[in-house]
DNA sequence: GATATGTTGTGAAATAATGCACTTTATGCT
DNA sequence: AGCATAAAGTGCATTATTTCACAACATATC
């Protein structure tokens, strides 16, 4: 395994080049030139090439990268040869519609618990995953040996839970709510906020993409 | 109008501050120094000043900044100071958890149209939004004049959404599909991938925060 | 087998972002 | 009023990331 570091741009990217990879592996195609993918995935050619690299000499001159061994060696190396489970905590608006999407499918991942303190909800099974009341997340985290969890409660709770959940062992949390939640060393926190995302495109919008110039 | 060169990654963060601001205001906080906000919001307090110093002298030395004219300087930059419309194409899992979602509430923006193919719901208001059928998008986005759509179609027709999305004027898209769809120059498109940022997660805790060191 | 072609892998330059550490200046206390 | 303290603003070194441009090498062709 290529443990050396892997730049942290490099490593965000893994992801996109390994779902167009299987795409193209489905169409049929058994080879990809860097300038092709580039162009898929709107990167680069020479950032593809150097992502690449940091793994070894995976591709051949005059010739390119064979799809499907870039696939298996990504698929590896994104651990998607083994189906991780997933706990998503709070099953509101967001949580609900996360339990449908198909992370599953393209992804393997799977949502195998989730958690809620609505007892209307609790004890019953959505999407074919079972609802836990919130007291039980502790003892079924750790059941369960579930490490990584997607986090969709209301912020005003999100840092009591997100202690409970380092409690109970998890090393990954996929975060939804806007807050910038405290954890200890060793556990690793992805925001994902909604809100920004969407105030920063209408800021490049005014800022960046102005139509018109107005120099005022 | 400060319009001289924002970092990008300046930009990406000001919805960070932004909303943190709102909560301190709310909380009664009169001022605020950099040190403290950057415990709160995960950023390197002189990463926080250098941000703030592009817009000029914001703060006081030796006092802080005064969290009330902060927050509004950054309604004006955000452009939070007026409400910007946006349409929800495609109504499918995402789209309708993304109609009640509170964009509107911490953020200046409503979603004024919804469009879909699925003619059981166009005609019908969901969540106070109405959906129209995707026959109507380009008329019904002129007309409402909205620039800004939020993408949650199924893959297989982003592109060819897209295309008419861009013949409608729109100059910013919310991209939630897998694809990175190809729009012409003067359009914006913000990524928000799901099952990316959950690789990348799964990716971090396999090869950057390994609970014990794997060297083989 | 030699030659032409295509495309990788990478040294090195360019660009971008971060964060240290210090100067400057405002505030608040005595 | 003067002094101690706090914290902004910033020059600069460092680190990270991107991109150019080319040598190296595999493949295909004749």
């Amino acid at each position: 395994m290529i443990n050396s570091k892997i730049p942290q741009a490099t490593a965000k990217r893994l992801p996109i080049y390994y779902r167009y990879l299987g795409i193209l592996y489905n169409s049929g195609k058994k080879r990809i030139s860097s300038t092709e993918l580039a162009e898929a995935v709107k990167v680069d050619s020479a950032t593809i090439r150097r992502d690449f690299s940091y793994f070894g000499a995976l591709g051949k001159r005059g010739y390119g990268y064979d799809v499907k061994s870039l696939l298996d060696f990504f698929k590896k190396t994104l651990n998607q040869d083994k189906l991780t489970n997933v706990a998503l905590i709070g099953v509101g608006n967001l949580g609900h519609a996360l339990l449908n999407y198909n992370f599953h499918g393209s992804n393997n991942v799977r949502i195998s618990a989730a958690f809620d303190i609505d007892d209307r909800i609790t004890g019953t099974i959505q999407s074919g995953v079972p609802i836990y009341p919130m007291n039980e997340m502790k003892e079924q985290l750790v059941e369960q040996q579930i490490e990584v969890v997607i986090l969709t409660v209301p912020s005003p709770v999100a840092q009591r839970v997100t202690d409970e959940l380092v409690t109970a062992g998890i090393r990954g949390i996929l975060n939804f709510t806007p807050l910038r939640v405290n954890v200890q060393d060793g556990v690793r926190i992805q925001n994902v906020d909604l809100t920004n995302e969407l105030q920063t495109l209408i800021y490049f919008l005014n800022h960046v993409d102005q139509p018109q110039a107005s120099t005022k």
